[in-house]
DNA sequence: CGTCGTATTGAAAGGATTCAATTCCTGTGG
DNA sequence: CCACAGGAATTGAATCCTTTCAATACGACG
């Protein structure tokens, strides 16, 4: 069902998707790939690159750095869009990775384009879910410059849990989680080795535990008012609604709430 | 004249403003605003706040941590959309403070309803130079996890010089400056007194000077190697002008090349 | 059973912060 | 014209956080 897809339903807590919206959606579906860990969908610097709707499992969005170094902006899950941005600019200025093994729905530029054009309120939409993918990077940036490494940590793993919550992999409590401290690192501006450390103390705290592949947060509360996480972040970024509608055609704006499912 | 504006001229690099759309913006400059130095334009959490296009001066966008440090996410020069995010969330989740007095032009939610409405290429334009802000946010973000200070600082100072030198306030070799050490340490994740120090040791290694206002650029070549400033960044940042037209009204796709005014 | 990637730990070195104090500037008022 | 106030810049010293290097342990896998 193409409305229950992960992406369909992000972009319904904006809009109502009509008929012909699901159907457009449904032709990007069918243009499903299949990626194996490891892999990069997307390369710095390659041109005329794809960008894609994440279906299932992990990726990443990196930096990579003169100096050998990497630098992590983004982790995505189901429903997430890879690359929007390489598909307006000439090369893309940032590689992504399938971090585990992936399915990812290739989204083609004449789909955005027709996707802008079937109305107003589906080109709002869109550009609503990237505004949403942006304050996602501003929290982390403020993370990166004025968070300590413990609160960065805690802070990163909530929002993921937060995520998945969004599309029903993750009960608030755990979730199996495929990224290792290498790969946290590289996304908190941290080394591998203090990763580590941080992530023991943290166990010691009796705050959370992340061990085996598996985050559990042991004192949910104590947790979000260490890391400082603000649960209202996600909803301060629900649509308004009420936005005009000059031009339109067939779909609707939705009335108020979000998470009501 | 309004297409020489420096929001038109932004724009402009991605598709040829025709005369519906210049009118359309030139109702929105009619919409002028001043603020003082200092103060703020829009709060965080503040609802229904509105975006402006920055016209003249400079302005950032920050966000508070409770502990009182702030975290500055970005800066903005002539021709910056400000808060565009604010006024399609719930509720702005940044603060954006006037750094000198500025002026600038209230873009209201039927505004952008509009400019949506207007064309597939504007909507598209729009969504364009948004991302464009947001691959200045990642580079930002990057340099934060995984640059030194000096490179850091050094870097933003060239990207300042960069983005003014697109809209002719700087000539790449200089230029003035109204950020204080203060902000300047807000905005790269450092204290002010270690902006100071490095700034020094900037300015001893014969690399550049940042005094008075005033940032000089004594060893260009020589910053940016130092800096890994990648000056095809905004390059890479051009439209592909590929983009299809299926629904085209009466703007046009403009041929290749940007800065060749 | 050996290998490779990941996790863990210790010790030393370095970068950045904090606190505290001093100097420099600039605008204001006498 | 000068004194003064207040913000910004500058500097020093001690402390803290994080990294780097180096080594070991662990666990999945062929």
């Amino acid at each position: 069902m193409v409305q229950n897809s992960p992406f369909a339903r992000k972009l319904s807590a904006y809009l109502e998707l009509s008929g012909p919206d699901l159907a457009a959606l449904s032709d990007v579906y069918d243009r499903r790939r299949k990626f194996p860990a490891g892999q990069d969908l997307i390369s710095q610097g390659q041109e005329n690159s794809s960008a894609f709707i994440l279906m299932k499992g992990w990726a990443c969005s990196y930096v990579l750095l003169e100096d050998g170094s990497r630098q992590i902006v983004a982790f995505h899950i189901a429903g997430d869009t890879l690359g929007l941005r390489s598909i307006l600019f000439r090369g893309s200025d940032h590689n992504v990775e399938a971090i585990t093994n992936i399915e990812a729905s290739e989204v083609l530029i004449s789909d955005l384009a027709s996707a802008f054009g079937r109305s107003t309120e589906m080109a709002t939409a869109i550009l609503w879910s990237a505004s949403r993918d942006v304050s996602a990077l501003v929290a982390n940036l403020v993370g990166l410059g004025r968070r300590s490494a413990a609160e960065r940590i805690a802070h990163c793993l909530l929002e993921l849990a937060t995520r998945l919550h969004e599309v029903d992999l993750c009960d608030m409590h755990s979730f199996d989680c495929p990224l290792s401290q290498y790969q946290l690192a590289d996304a908190l501006g941290l080394s591998a080795v203090h990763v580590n450390r941080v992530l023991r103390e943290l166990r010691e705290s009796g705050l959370m535990t992340f061990q085996k592949r598996r985050v559990t947060f042991d004192d949910f509360d104590g947790l979000v008012a260490f890391a400082q996480f603000d649960r209202t972040y996600l909803k301060d970024t629900l649509p308004k609604n009420r936005f005009p509608s000059p031009k339109s055609n067939h779909s609707v704006i939705r009335p108020l709430q979000y998470q009501a499912r």
